[in-house]
DNA sequence: GTTACACTTGCGAACATTCGCAGGAGGGAG
DNA sequence: CTCCCTCCTGCGAATGTTCGCAAGTGTAAC
């Protein structure tokens, strides 16, 4: 597949170099599908190919400029950083903050508030992949003493 | 002023106790109005009274515990974590991730949002302070090499 | 007022993440 | 093809934040 060059060409296209290290992290991220943290994507990689071991600020830093190109985003898995291919498709998490599930949440919602927020003040948010937290319909409906009572 | 009761009152609410550290913690972010990261409210407090000086774990867990009771929210200060008052009134933030802008927005467009999340998926989301990524106006409209431009 | 229990605090150590520096590699100009 | 400039990498140290444990304190029940 022609994966690798995309990668090289969406970084060219950023004014950003191409180097093993972000075709690598790059790689990992996408072959793997799911949310990976710096140190699995290191482990992997180096479990992959042992001369491409590299320390985890490389991780770090090699995974910030892919999200700057916004060839990867930044979701948070439990206090800890995780990283998502974007191009999988775009799809946001709502996370309940009582009980920890993490339910998709239609598209179409938040592109409608990307627009909106367009037209209003001329920002170009970027929702590709974006958290919200909250509380889950159970939690929500068990209620407990935590009701959110506020106007 | 009852604010101070009102900050009991509300853990009470929640099941969590009231204590001095919290009191303080709440009433530092109450009267200093903007955002706080947690070593400002420790300074803050030492300098008020030296008694109540308190290691930092202890302010940020206070903090914790007050986010959880929806007293204070968290905002990014620049990849440091910083704290707010919430009373204060609902409102959002559009971080420009070129340039660093922080532009508000209007909170009505959030609370749309949280109640077509709500009827979609019964998930109850909080959306009290909530800070969205993107390109403000200025730096989307400039276009640089980072076009953004992908299928 | 007293007792008991669970929640909190204080402290230090651990953790994930970022920073600064020196050497190395990408990519365009000649 | 070679040179050069700039950006990137590797490494260790520093940063901000969280965790675990033992002692202390709030709250409710008696």
């Amino acid at each position: 597949m022609s994966c690798e060059g995309d990668t090289a060409h969406e970084l060219r296209e950023t004014g950003r170099r191409f180097t093993v290290q972000r075709l690598k992290v790059a790689a990992a991220l996408r072959h793997c599908g799911g949310h990976r943290t710096a140190e699995e994507i290191r482990d992997l990689l180096a479990a992959e190919d042992p001369h491409a071991a590299m320390p985890l600020s490389t991780v770090y830093r090699t995974l910030a400029t892919l999200k700057e190109a916004r060839l990867v985003a930044e979701v948070d898995a439990g206090g800890r950083a995780a990283y998502e291919w974007v191009a999988t498709r775009p799809h946001h998490h709502l996370i309940c903050q009582r009980c920890g599930a993490d339910v998709g949440l239609e598209p179409a919602l938040l592109t409608s508030l990307s627009d909106e927020i367009r037209s209003a003040t001329g920002f170009e948010a970027h929702l590709d992949q974006h958290a919200i937290y909250g509380a889950c319909a159970r939690c929500s409906a068990t209620g407990s003493t935590m009701d959110g009572g506020e106007a």
